[in-house]
DNA sequence: CTGCGAAGGTTGCAGCAGCATTACGGAGCT
DNA sequence: AGCTCCGTAATGCTGCTGCAACCTTCGCAG
């Protein structure tokens, strides 16, 4: 891990990139907030550590600069200004903590850690089906991002035979999916639907087929 | 915005509960550490606020557990034990942020910002839409900078469409962000609110309109 | 190859669930 | 007091959806 500390007082400059050091984290320091944007440009850091005070300027100032700049790397700022206005001043500017001076360096350790607690992502993916992107989670349907509309009924039946998509669905299943128990259908509803979306899609140029396998189910095929 | 509150001293919550809610926070409350892992999983928060004492035990032990089951959710350590290494202790457990008792709740708003601006995040700090630019943080809506002003419901109504331009959200989706599960509504308030904001957006000359899918759920569209 | 029965496809139609809009009154804020 | 916000309910409308009638396709056996 490395990081870019900006900070005018040489001593606790010095000492900080020691204790950092000591836990495996590398350091670059400069006291020149000119210096940072060029120094973030050469190098990915993965978290910035800014005082607020510093010989050309308020470091607050370079939170803007940095993020128009397109970087999202976390910024903490150390100060020795500490009042609770001040705080929510840093962190509305977009600093991602705040930590007064003095501290421990365990603290800010454990700060370093939470900023850059990167949890899982548990991005779904969504399904894609010919020029179909299929959101499942949201019963989306896109075509080359554009929203496609569907009926209640027709967008769970095509949601359902996306997600086994080139694999046949029983008929059964399909029932399922679209009706719960209370709802009996007595008629071809379902038959109805499939043609209904098969038409739609067709429309829509969304690049599958629904195909039937007689006396089972139905497949969603891509062209 | 919507966030789950555990903590133990009624007032407090409810003052908060108060608090947040005029800032567009939706919060839902409970003093049980059994109950936080259930309510996770009935709704996606997007912080968590967690005292440390609470009746059945020390706060910080749910952490662990909400992470293993994979909530990744930001949380926010509040309470009274604000030594510097009960703070280390905090983070290390892996909360996102830790915050003395008492605070103010500016510097709670800032802080949940600042979480919820981290990469880890999946909230877009400014959400372009038509001619307006939402900040989704603080619920701000300018239309060529000028500023929108909209009642709080119609207000997270619009925010959560946006967030998910062009993208349906499903009718409960919508409630949730609205509503917490003490307000319970029986009536279309909902709609309701959705009629009176497409008329401001109009009025206003905001480019986007408000589709709805019948049977499903809502869509905001750029003109 | 041809005929037959069953499964599936298509389409018009009527009913109704779901949505849009608006007025009204209570609640809360300044 | 005056204002806005917000939940409720009444009203009207749209178009989804189940149904049924009719047509087409498929599989199979003679």
């Amino acid at each position: 891990m490395r990081i870019l500390l900006l900070e005018d007082e040489k001593e606790l400059a010095n000492a900080l990139s020691a204790a950092l050091n000591k836990h495996g984290i590398v350091t670059d320091h400069t006291m020149h907030l000119a210096d940072a944007i060029e120094l973030t440009r050469q190098h990915p850091y993965d978290a910035i550590l800014l005082d607020r005070r510093l010989p050309d300027g308020e470091g607050l100032t370079l939170i803007p600069k940095l993020r128009r700049s397109g970087t999202d790397t976390p910024i903490i700022v150390l100060t020795a200004r500490n009042e609770p206005l001040e705080r929510v001043e840093g962190l509305e500017t977009g600093a991602d903590d705040y930590l007064g001076k003095p501290f421990l360096v365990e603290e800010l350790l454990a700060r370093l850690r939470a900023v850059l607690r990167r949890p899982s992502s548990l991005a779904e993916p969504g399904i894609a089906a010919g020029r179909m992107m299929i959101d499942s989670l949201h019963l989306n349907v896109t075509i080359d991002s554009m929203p496609l509309d569907l009926p209640r009924r027709e967008l769970l039946v095509l949601v359902t035979l996306a997600k086994r998509k080139d694999k046949t669905v029983l008929r059964p299943t399909l029932e399922a999916a679209v009706y719960n128990y209370e709802e009996e259908i007595q008629s071809n509803a379902l038959d109805a639907h499939i043609s209904r979306l098969r038409k739609r899609l067709l429309d829509a140029g969304a690049g599958v087929t629904i195909h039937n396998i007689r006396g089972v189910g139905y497949l969603l095929k891509e062209e």
